[in-house]
DNA sequence: CCCCCCTTACGAAATAATTCGTATACCTGT
DNA sequence: ACAGGTATACGAATTATTTCGTAAGGGGGG
């Protein structure tokens, strides 16, 4: 029984799952590996986070044999679906083309991401005025 | 002297900046009417964490007079492109783009809106082309 | 069989965020 | 001048995050 939300990630919990979500189920020390190159951790600081991270509801652990596996719970793109929405929420009242408009202004973003952005945004016009 | 960069806001601060932003500088008991009316904080936590603003330098404080007055250090389009570029770099492998990708896939937005980030995405394209 | 290495578990320390009570100083009106 | 109300300052309690040391157990090589 799902009795709480998944919280949102903070910055370490995301630097795990970013592991996770690039190289699949993975055991603390495959994690703790590819954590240390990108910022210095200790092994058992990685085993307590996700540990942690398993009480959270932010990973699953697999516990059957000796050495756990551990997964993302929720895939990269769900992720950033609640994290844009939650700050679009908390500091943008809650619109979030206008966090779009800020993020654009404030990051130049090639002419290739540009045509990506226009085709994504016809879409959802597109979709909402056929209906 | 060493100056540092002003932090992050938490949810907190971000509240008590929305405030000051709509209103401009105010007094502590200004800041908690307004504050309390959206989320119910008694007038010393309010001050407390006007206090801690002031030291992280979130806020600036006038104390010319006796009652204080306090305005936000950062104006809100400002702090908004930092919080949009900050989260980018956390959770979207530094990609402002894929952030306003994800922002808008996971929230609809209305016609209007998507004519303005049209119109956004069409003068930074643009400026690139002609520069 | 015994020791070493790897694993998980546990708990403690450090920092930060949040909340608010209490203390104290300062005006202002009577 | 004194009482009442308002303001700031201070510090304590609580919760969360992050870090890592130490303990303990199991399995495999010699």
């Amino acid at each position: 029984m799902a009795r709480h939300k998944t919280p949102r990630p903070t910055d370490g919990e995301i630097a795990i799952l970013e592991v996770l979500w690039n190289h699949g189920e993975s055991t603390v020390r495959q994690v703790q590996e590819a954590l240390d190159r990108v910022r210095p951790t200790a092994y058992t600081t990685v085993l307590k986070m996700l540990q942690i991270m398993t009480e959270k509801g932010l990973v699953e652990r697999d516990v059957s044999s000796k050495t756990h596996l551990y997964k993302p719970a929720t895939s990269e793109q769900e992720t950033q679906h609640q994290l844009a929405t939650d700050l679009a929420a908390r500091a943008f009242g809650g619109s979030a083309a206008k966090l779009v408009m800020r993020a654009l202004e404030a990051n130049p973003a090639s002419s290739e991401e540009l045509a990506e952005i226009r085709r994504l945004i016809d879409e959802m016009d597109d979709g909402r005025n056929v209906k």
